[in-house]
RNA sequence: GGGUUGGUAGCUCAGUGGUAGAGCAGCGGCCUUUUAAGCCGUUGGUCGUGGGUUCGAGUCCCACCCGACCCA
């Protein structure tokens, strides 16, 4: 594909229509009068949900005076008096505007607000004959006026085109995906209380690195103007963070974003929040314990709950996962479980013609796959979409992670797991690698001789000597899906990449 | 990259070759405790873009753009 710009405007900014036209005709006709339709400041006592709950629960009685600020969301005309909803992040609380109260200037201005707009009002708290606790309005400022028609509240905004690039209108049109999105700052807040409680620190690492090194990744190219070089988006937040163990910081971890130059699809974002922890004197042993953990902390502490239920349109409940129960499983066995108790007995070449053949996966297995590849393709194919319940894959074949530590109890396996929920992995986890001679051996072999990939500053950091340590990655987006019932990475994305418009 | 499917008013959608539609939103009117308020009236369209077939295209054909789902 040719190189071209990656940004295009979304709008013509000539583009109008009529509710625009007549939204900025207001806008003179207020200025006419003097009035200015947008403010610096407005002081609120609490927000318009707080002041609802704590009407509700008797704090405040009866006319209790309040100042409140935020967006209109729904207006119901009475005639001579008005109904209105007001809403910011903590909730909603309707507002109730008498003409005696307001003057006749004033309601005719307040009757003629539109929806969208943001106001502060000040008022007292009472209950409406149909039990809706609501504001009598007294006075009201326009702080912010909408020169453009929101989405329709009632069914709400679902082309998801627009969702995606003016996220913002689906903040305001879909409450539910608010609602996703605050749960999704409320897990990151966990798991880094999580972390910091267990002693961890939490670090920066470059995301500009020359050589971008621990994963196997195409990378974004980026370039330097003042140092006239190439810098790649980083792809692993490894590397850096085991310079750390060098450096004596035994307990790390960082949140950040990763760079991957693949294709968009509904579980790939090109950019996506990593978390990597590592934990120096323990081992893939410690860090199953650490995901357990915290994988049940962040479900009890935000939703409440160590079952997810993931529903669809319809409020079905579809899928359910225990985060009760974690089962751990070797590799072997759970291949075995799909692909028959003599799978590792048989001959390569029959192990190949089983999988073409029997388990029908002839489009899954290249010619040239190697045999652990063949049972690899089983695994990932048959065995990994069967896990919705939290396990943890253990004992896996040694020349799947090459990079990885032989296990004493099985040398022609790793001391690595697979933490596999709702289906794809959402973290791996290893006894990292502190042998700089074998780190070394097994980076040049990766490298295939070209010198320029070989980080060999990282492979010098651990010839001074890294601690044992156990290491974990969780791809955090993949976390949120499981956590929050979503089924595409772009409904727990605030801003997902898109093909720009042309 | 391939298959399926969608793009029509600000939003959600109907419209299978013959005058461009509905609900909501908007605008005007009535109603001083409504709440997806109600009632009466009314404005609003480059039918994704560009070609083609046809007396006539939102509708049929071709290409392209942007989504969604499935597959690689």
């Amino acid at each position: 594909m040719p190189p071209g710009p990656c940004f295009t405007p979304l709008f013509d900014m000539d583009e109008t229509n009529a509710l625009i036209e007549q939204r900025r005709s207001k806008l003179s006709a207020l200025a006419d009068k003097g009035i200015q339709p947008f403010r610096s400041k407005f002081r609120p006592d609490l927000g318009c949900g707080e002041a609802r709950t704590r009407f509700e629960s008797g704090e405040f009685a009866e006319g209790h005076p309040v100042a409140l600020a935020g967006r209109i969301t729904a207006h119901r005309d009475m005639g001579k008096s008005q109904f209105l909803d007001l809403r910011d992040v903590t909730g909603r609380i309707q507002l109730y505007a008498q003409k005696q109260a307001l003057g006749d200037e004033g309601y005719e201005i307040f009757k003629h607000l539109d929806l969208a707009d943001f106001i502060g009002i000040r008022g007292t708290l009472f209950r409406t004959r149909a039990g809706e606790v609501s504001v009598k309005v007294e006075h009201f400022t326009i702080l912010g006026k909408s020169l453009r028609p929101p989405p329709a509240k009632w069914p709400g905004l679902e082309d998801t085109a627009i969702r995606y690039r003016q996220r913002y209108l689906d903040l305001i049109a879909n409450e539910e995906v608010k609602a996703t999105f605050l749960r999704r700052s409320a897990i990151l807040r966990e798991i880094r209380s999580f972390f910091h409680e267990r002693g961890y620190v939490e670090v920066e690492t470059p995301m500009m690195q020359a050589i971008p090194g621990g994963a196997a990744a195409q990378p974004f190219k980026t370039h330097h103007n003042a140092l006239g070089c190439e810098f790649y988006l980083r792809i692993a937040l490894e590397l850096y963070l085991k310079r750390l163990l060098v450096g004596g910081i035994d307990k790390v971890f960082e949140i950040g974003r990763n760079f991957r130059n693949e294709g968009l699809s509904r579980k790939h974002n090109p950019e996506f929040t990593m978390l990597e922890a590592y934990e120096a004197f323990g081992d893939y042993e410690t860090m199953m314990e650490t995901v357990e953990s915290l994988i049940k902390r962040v479900a009890q502490n935000v939703l409440g709950s160590l079952v997810i239920e993931h529903r669809n349109a319809e409020g079905q409940v579809y899928k359910t996962i225990d985060l009760n129960h974690w089962r751990r499983a070797r590799y072997k066995d759970l291949v075995r479980e799909v692909a028959g108790n003599d799978w590792f007995q048989v001959s390569p070449e029959e192990r190949r013609r089983r999988a073409v053949e029997d388990l029908k996966l002839a489009g899954d297995i290249a010619a040239g796959y190697e045999d652990f590849e063949v049972t690899g393709a089983v695994f990932e194919k048959l065995v990994e979409p069967t896990l919705i319940q939290p396990t943890f894959v253990t004992h896996l074949p040694k020349e799947l992670v090459p990079l990885a530590k032989l296990s004493p109890d099985d040398p022609t396996t790793v001391e690595v797991f697979e933490c596999c929920i709702n289906g794809p992995e959402i973290s791996p986890g290893y006894t990292e690698q502190n042998d700089p001679i074998e780190q070394r051996e097994r980076l040049q072999h990766q490298a295939g001789g070209e010198q320029q990939k070989l980080d060999e500053d990282f492979l010098v950091a651990l010839e001074h000597g890294m601690p044992p340590a156990g290491g974990i990655g969780i791809g955090i987006d993949r976390l949120c899906m499981m956590l929050l019932g979503q089924e595409s990475i772009r409904d727990v994305i605030l801003f997902p990449q898109l093909k720009p418009k042309v």
